[in-house]
DNA sequence: ACGGTGACGAGAT
DNA sequence: TATCTCGCCACCG
């Protein structure tokens, strides 16, 4: 477990329910803006017990990108209908209209 | 050590 | 618009 996988979970426990952010962004919040494929693979390995809204992750293309046999796409895509986010039967979401913006006063980063 | 892989992304075709 | 290609970098055998 690296200090960098620490705080992808701790970002993503920060996205509001109803919005989504990307792989990406979330690199780039915490500094490593090349770092989007370690943010994946950082989800892909998620402890059981942590209770992370992983499913508020999707692509810079809006595309839900899941490959675990564990949460399938369908689920991912049942998850953020729970929560009002409109999915396409492709597995795309309206990025500009639930797109996650965080106030810079709740990311206290600087490592 | 080292090449292949991939919950990614941006730019080219 | 839909693919394709390439850069990226931690992980794995």
């Amino acid at each position: 477990m690296s200090p960098f996988h620490l705080k992808v979970y701790d970002l993503v426990s920060k996205i509001p329910k109803g919005k989504v952010t990307s792989y990406g962004f979330i690199a780039i919040l915490l500094g490593k803006p090349r770092a989007a494929r370690q943010v994946g693979w950082a989800l892909f390995n998620m402890p059981e017990g942590l209770d992370i809204p992983w499913w508020r992750v999707i692509n810079s293309k809006g595309f839900i990108s899941i490959k675990n046999p564990n949460a399938p796409k369908q689920l991912q895509k049942e998850l953020l209908e729970k929560e009002g986010i409109a999915v396409s039967d492709k597995y795309m979401v309206d990025l500009k209209r639930y797109n996650w913006k965080p106030k810079s006063s709740s990311l206290h980063l600087c490592p």
